[in-house]
DNA sequence: CGGCATCCTTTTGGATACTG
DNA sequence: CAGTATCCAAAAGGATGCCG
């Protein structure tokens, strides 16, 4: 039974309450650190420890926090691999996968059109002074 | 000249460095406020305090910030209508309306699979307790 | 009306230490 | 290795007052 009968009072298309829970959930996907997080699983499962280094600049905090969100909202799934020391996998969920292309979408626009926003910054700047 | 010759050293596909220009405009494009300002204007131009109305929750501060990053950005424009008292428009820019599509993909992916999303939070409280 | 400047609170995030 | 807990510094954000 999948109707969970939202109540989307607060979710009319041009009035953003606080309280609309797409508004949340794009919230909580729309940060740097998860756009990255789910860029490297799109290669393949990865380890925390190699995951952090992937994402430059992360601290091990972030990445946790990070990775229990993802994890919560059924983005990724986590793994034990029972060695020792132990191994732990991270792998996007198939709901992961489904997020993917938006995100791919979003962060091409940003290749392709960063020329002319870097244009707009400079003509900006030296209006502003 | 549209050739600024990049460096894009930091910028290889699975190594997010930190000073990679399309990670810095990915992050300032992915917040919340960005993208409700860009959905309300996509319904066409709009005066500060109708934005401030239609934005639950936000501060006069946040929105300047937000719109003013916008602006800086090529995404947004702004039009002072010379009146008494002054009227200010935002509107969408050329550039801004090219970034549409990857936002609604994305926004429309938290409204299709929200049951999903919610399913999961359920499953993972229940087992974290 | 559409802001900017200031102050102050709240949130975020890094560094460090410790555990299974 | 893969975390959690704690502490502290930095940044974000709200409230208020003032200006063109």
């Amino acid at each position: 039974m999948e109707d969970q009968s939202h109540d989307y009072s607060s979710c009319a298309a041009e009035q953003f309450s606080v309280d609309c829970p797409h508004r949340v959930l794009f919230g909580e996907l729309s940060d740097k650190w998860s756009m990255m997080v789910l860029t490297v699983l799109a290669n393949g499962p990865t380890r925390f420890n190699a995951l952090k280094r992937r994402l430059e600049g992360i601290s091990q905090k972030s990445l946790s926090q990070t990775l229990r969100k993802l994890e919560r909202n059924g983005i990724i799934t986590r793994e034990v691999v029972d060695t020792a020391p132990v191994a732990v996998q991270y792998d996007l969920s198939p709901l992961g996968h489904s997020v993917l292309p938006p995100f791919r979408a979003l962060y091409q626009w940003t290749k392709e059109n960063l020329d002319q926003v870097e244009a707009a910054r400079s003509s900006y700047d030296t209006r502003a002074g």
